[in-house]
DNA sequence: ATACTAGTTGACCAGTTGGTAAAATGTCAA
DNA sequence: TTGACATTTTACCAACTGGTCAACTAGTAT
């Protein structure tokens, strides 16, 4: 006991990586095992299918998600409005310093990514996405109606709907940045992303 | 020749519909072959690749796409503004229609669904697919410089940038619609593009 | 020492994958 | 009728898929 890394966290670091950059379908059991330096019968002692380590990624997924971009982008040691554009501007930064770290393609959300390839054939999977979505919708929520309350957001915005429409424009401008493979089309964004909230820039 | 319902037709009609509820990876090419009714050797007689397949099949969308809901929502019959309501308005109805007729899961945009399932693996499609948004982004960008001389929408926006924002959260939300399986999601949010567009409700 | 358990291993499985090759059949014009 | 060409069919391939299983190893508590 007390590894310092086992198995199994070395196979989910595998899965987080190998199933952002190339999708589901693609990556092969035995090509996570590979990656992470196992066997294929040590998969299968610790996860009971394909599905069930995906699960159980996405959950990592989410905790880096949260640590890494919701946290930062939300803390309240600036108004509301600046949160949202850190929010965008945060992603924007991860997803060039991805590209140029890794030398490849614009990767995009790993939740939106898995939400498309999966989203018909994998219920379980498609509501773990859901409710990864739902919690960061539940943010940006919040973080608008304290604008509201501040006087930055005027008060025929509906928090609810458009925290939803928020989310939905960053996740369709990572898709987009990922069908140009080009991540400059995420530059300055968050503007737009304001005025969907009423803000008259 | 001549004949009203050719296995090369009936091949890529197959592939429209499998590749647009299931994605590329789950839609095997015996399984194509099936529901075309031909045998796999044909197959490989009009296409010499699953991939080449694909990339005609995306022709075909965008055909499909042009016809039925680009050409009906930016008719010039009614002001710019109004076009870009219906562009929303018919997409929603749309979603809600294949879901009902298929019985099955909202199925989404076929092109953000393949474009984040290949688009960092099969360079090609990733491209048609690109230059697909790109025609679409064309007619939203004309739109909005109509409604910028006409007044609708003000002098500040810039054409390019909002046509791209606006296009990527259509396919925002509709990738929401997906995850969460309920295209009520897409109700109301031809409002909230407006509003990207600086049109003050 | 013993027994229990978590972890690891390699051999194996049936089914499927995209793709090939050649023979057979159908079609049409000269 | 013939020859040329398009189409269709059947049989086949190596590689790979997710998953199983029994045997083995090592640490640990009794």
């Amino acid at each position: 006991m007390a590894k310092v890394n086992t198995s199994k966290e070395r196979l989910l670091e595998s899965a987080k990586a190998l199933m952002h950059s190339r999708g589901y379908a693609d990556v092969g059991v035995q090509e996570l095992c590979n990656h992470a330096g196992i066997k294929k019968g040590s998969f299968y002692h610790f996860f009971p299918s394909k599905q069930a380590l995906t699960l159980t990624t996405l959950e990592e997924m989410e905790a880096d998600l949260t640590q890494k971009l919701i946290i930062p982008a939300f803390a309240k040691d600036v108004p509301p409005l600046e949160r949202l554009r850190r929010f965008f501007r945060l992603s924007h930064a991860f997803q060039t310093e991805t590209k140029e770290n890794q030398g490849c393609c614009v990767l995009g959300c790993p939740f939106g990514n898995l939400a498309l390839e999966l989203g018909s054939r994998e219920p379980e999977i498609r509501q773990r996405i859901e409710q990864a979505f739902n919690r960061i919708i539940a943010v940006i929520r919040d973080t608008i109606q304290e604008a509201k309350e501040t006087g930055d957001i005027p008060a025929f915005i509906d928090p609810d709907q458009t925290a939803q429409a928020v989310l939905s424009f960053q996740e369709g401008i990572l898709m987009m940045a990922k069908t140009c493979n080009d991540t400059e089309l995420l530059r300055g964004q968050e503007e737009i992303a304001l005025r969907m909230c009423g803000v008259v820039s």
